[in-house]
DNA sequence: ATATTACCCTACTAAGTCTATAGGGTTAAA
DNA sequence: TTTAACCCTATAGACTTAGTAGGGTAATAT
């Protein structure tokens, strides 16, 4: 299941993605129109912003903006940022491998194959999906 | 992240699967060459037998055994059974849908269209993968 | 028959995650 | 210097996960 967490600040991203580049959107006003609790998006972009993905203002006429053009922000970041890792085990993780407890053989392991293509699918769609494709219908 | 259960339940599946067809195997002996808790393997494999995947046969020299041949049983099935629905968020389930309370337009929620398209591509991986697959190589 | 093997079922729980909420502190612009 | 808005920490209820515990029931071999 996708946590509301990233659903949320997928939401908040195309909404900072719609408004003109550079300019500060306030949370509250994400908040409202996207109908996400305030103080749970805060939290929120606050995760963005330290990942890199959100540059931000303070005091008056300040708010959150997108740091770099939608066309070059690609779900596969969005998603490591907001969910974790794309891989469903950690064993075919590219950036968070760890072993598995239980497995003696990795490579004749049925549930490593069938997750990595799994893995694999998902992460050409991420890849070849950037915050531009999702706002263009 | 894929559950412990549905990781569990795969290996067991494919272990049945390498038997003689029809033939029952002590969940002890699953659980051994398996490296899984033999309690917590004695549940998954009463909901797989409740599912329908598996018989059991009680009584010395009785266990579990698969009810279809491997090359019948999809993915998709052991997936839904164990894991639950394949969509990543309910508005976009074709077994279990309901709707955002947050989504005033489900047509232009651009975490929905996204999550369609990986519905799909693993709903393809799992559709075009059965039980016999997996342990072919 | 009866002992044994193995399935069947319920209940419980420690630990962790999720989804927030609360409350205030800090910064910078008007 | 006021105020709007970001920044940060702590907490908590609900839920899920990954088991553990303990026993009940059915069927088989002898």
């Amino acid at each position: 299941m996708l946590s509301k967490k990233t659903k949320y600040g997928i939401k908040a991203l195309t909404y900072l993605a719609k408004q003109q580049h550079g300019v500060p959107v306030p949370i509250s006003t994400i908040s409202e129109m996207e109908n996400i609790s305030l103080k749970f998006l805060e939290s929120i972009l606050l995760t963005l912003r330290k990942s890199g993905l959100l540059g931000s203002k303070k005091g008056k006429g300040g708010g959150y903006y997108l740091l770099k053009n939608p066309d070059d922000i690609r779900m596969t970041t969005v998603m490591r940022v907001l969910e974790g890792p794309i891989a469903m085990v950690p064993c075919v993780s590219l950036n968070y491998y760890e072993k598995c407890d239980d497995c003696p053989n990795e490579a004749e392991c049925a549930v490593h194959h069938l997750m990595i293509q799994v893995r694999d699918s998902n992460l050409k769609i991420y890849g070849e999906t950037s915050l531009a494709d999702l706002i263009n219908y």
